[in-house]
Parts: C-alpha cells; sequence; structure tokens
DNA sequence: TCGAAACCGGAGCGCCCAGTCCGCTTCTGA
DNA sequence: TCAGAAGCGGACTGGGCGCTCCGGTTTCGA
C-alpha cells in the first residue's frame, strides 16, 4: 500500500508539511496553497500530487499536532495530583494554541476528516479521565468534559490574538482556568 | 451634506441594511454583496452606490448595534447594585453575541472605520465605570478593564456556536463570568 | 551506464467575488 | 403633466485561489 517514496519526493513532502505548519501557525489555516509551495520551495502543482485537497493539507498537519499532544497529555493521566495534572494539561494546550493561531480553529474545520476525528476523540477520551478524576477530587467542577474545556481555553487565547500586549493571554487563561472550579457556596 | 434621498432609494437602502444584519447575524461577516443584493431584492450595484466598499457596509451595520448596546448599558451604569449591574451587561452583550454571528468578529474587523472605532471606545468608557465600581464592591476581580470582559464573553460564545446543544453558551459564560470574580484566597 | 518509472512545476481553467460603468427606469417638484 | 435629476441593476473587469495537466527532468534499480 504505501510505498516507499523516491528521496526527491521525500524530501519535498517533508519540506511542504513543514512550510504549511509554520505558516498556519503565524497566518492562520487559511494561507493559501500558493503560498505554502512558495515557502517551501515547490511548485504548488507538486503539492496537490501528495495533498488531493486544501483540506487534504491541513488535516495532515492537525493530526501531526494532535498526535503530539496525545502524548503529551497521555504522561499526565496517571499522575498523583489529579487537579494539578489538570491545570498542567490545560496551559500545555493554552500554550500550544498561542504558538499556533491555526491549531484551534482547523481542529474544529478539519472534523470531517475521519483520522482527524479519530485522534481528536482520543484525546478528548484521555483528558476525560483526568477530568474526572479532578472533579472526583474536587479541584474542578462538575459537568464539564474535554470538549468543553478545550473549547473555553481556545476561545480565550483566540480573543487575545490581536492583543497588545504580549502575554495577556496568561490571564485570560488563568480567568478561565479560576472559572472552572466548583462553583462557591 | 445629507440630502434627502428619494423615497425609493430610501426603500433600497433600508432593505439593505435589514438584509445585511440579518445575513451576518446568520452566517458571519463573510457574506458576500451579491448575497446581501440578492436577499434585499435589489442589484448588488445599488449597495455599491450606498456603500462604497464592503467594509463600508459592515461597520455601518455594527455601528447600528453597538449604538443599541451603548443605551442598554448606560441604563445600567448607574444601578445601585455594581455587581449586578456587571452581570447583567455580560449577559446582555452575551445574548448579542449569541444572536449575531457577526458581531464579535466583525467589531474587531472593523475598529479601522473611525465612527465603529469612537462608538466602542464609548461603549468601553460606560462598561468601564460600571466595572469599577464592581471591583471596589468586591464583586470582580481587579486588573479587568471593558475589552477583557468582551473579549473573553466574546470568545465564550465563538467557542459554542457549532455546538449540538442550544444551551451550550449559557454554561461557557457562566463559567467565565466565575472566573472574573476575585480569585480565591 | 541507462531506461523506465516517478516526479516536478508552471501554464492554464473555472469559479467566486469586490468594485465599476452606463443605458434605462422611476420619482418628484414645479 | 412633464422634464430632468436621482436611482437602478446587470454586464463587465480584474484579481485571487483551488485544482488539473502535461512536457520536461530526476532518480534509482538492474
Amino acid at each position: 500500500m504505501t510505498t516507499v517514496l523516491r528521496a526527491d519526493a521525500q524530501r519535498n513532502l517533508d519540506r511542504i508539511l513543514e512550510a504549511a505548519a509554520a505558516l498556519y501557525a503565524e497566518a492562520g489555516p487559511d494561507v493559501s496553497i500558493d503560498e505554502i509551495a512558495r515557502r517551501a520551495g515547490v511548485g504548488h502543482g507538486t503539492v496537490f500530487r501528495r495533498f488531493p485537497t486544501k483540506e487534504a493539507l491541513r488535516s495532515a498537519v492537525i493530526r501531526a499536532h494532535l498526535g503530539e499532544m496525545l502524548a503529551e497529555v497521555r504522561g499526565l493521566v496517571d499522575a498523583p495530583d489529579a487537579g494539578k495534572a489538570f491545570v498542567q494539561v490545560v496551559w500545555l494546550a493554552a500554550e500550544r494554541c498561542r504558538n499556533d493561531r491555526a491549531l484551534f480553529e482547523g481542529i474544529e474545520r478539519c472534523s470531517m476528516d475521519p483520522d482527524v476525528a479519530a485522534a481528536k476523540e482520543e484525546l478528548h477520551d484521555t483528558f476525560d479521565k483526568i477530568i474526572r478524576r479532578a472533579v472526583r477530587s474536587g479541584a474542578v467542577r462538575r459537568g464539564l468534559d474535554a470538549r468543553d474545556v478545550g473549547a473555553l481555553i481556545g476561545a480565550a487565547i483566540q480573543a487575545t490574538l490581536h492583543a497588545e500586549r504580549e502575554d495577556e493571554w496568561r490571564r485570560y487563561v488563568q480567568v478561565v482556568l479560576d472559572g472552572l472550579r466548583p462553583a462557591r457556596r
């Protein structure tokens, strides 16, 4: 099925993925294929041979990111303090969204891709375990799942994309994080 | 300067604004002029005679919304309980964003328009008064201004745009609202 | 070394959309 | 009623972008 690519083709493929990830991170998920091809140093025909559509390329990049996040979250799933693990995951996700402008929006948009959907689900399942433990330990309010928390944190980051101050996003994430604790009284 | 429009022209202008507001609310701030013109029942040339650019139309609609919000917020600026007034303003803004998909994103995007910028500033100033009183009364944490709160609430709403459950947004707004209270301990 | 298979990339197509233009229609004030 | 001003809208332009195609080039196993 998956035959080995010729050396030059593999090199170009790597360059394309690298360029796409960089441009998505800098400019959002709507960068044109031409721009990506230019940055990768290839013709845009080459991009379309590897990825039949613009969406396919986006999905591939997003999938890679989700894989990395999953590995990180898995490393925290059995941490002794569930509340701390929860906070750590949130900050990890926030940092990622902050450094990659397309990540949050892109994940939503690529949900029709079955591979992305599967990766997302797996990530959510893992995060849900942490959340449930954190809820049981009284560190997090009831009634929230991984999708809720992801949406809220992602949104807080999005809100700071055009902010003037560089560290704005940390304050916003902290506000949401405080809001995620059990309601008072 | 502002001469009176001919009756038919005024009618068309009203229709255009109405159609634009409706489509922005339904489909976001990137609806094409053609679509707006079609919904308004006019040719798109007519739209461009009233509004020199697509942005001008967007700005006009946004400005109208900001004017309405300003009136609402002004009505709460001298409310006896500053904390309650703050919460009310937040829910008002949230409801508006919820009902108008383009509002939050559109306000950011139209900030170069001087009229929109002025309206925004006036709204912020008014809301800031409420926030300062609420902070003093201990209902809201320090270090936040109207821009912060608006960004956070808008973001929470945006996060629920593609949610399956219809009332998702209320939960999210409540989380942010709780996060906006003074930090514990 | 050499030929076939794999690969490359830019010209070109079709579509969408913002914005312009002008011949025709509609309104309005006298 | 009527002339001229105001308004109308569709044809058209130009630019951007996703995507295709094919003639030329590169790679690599035999």
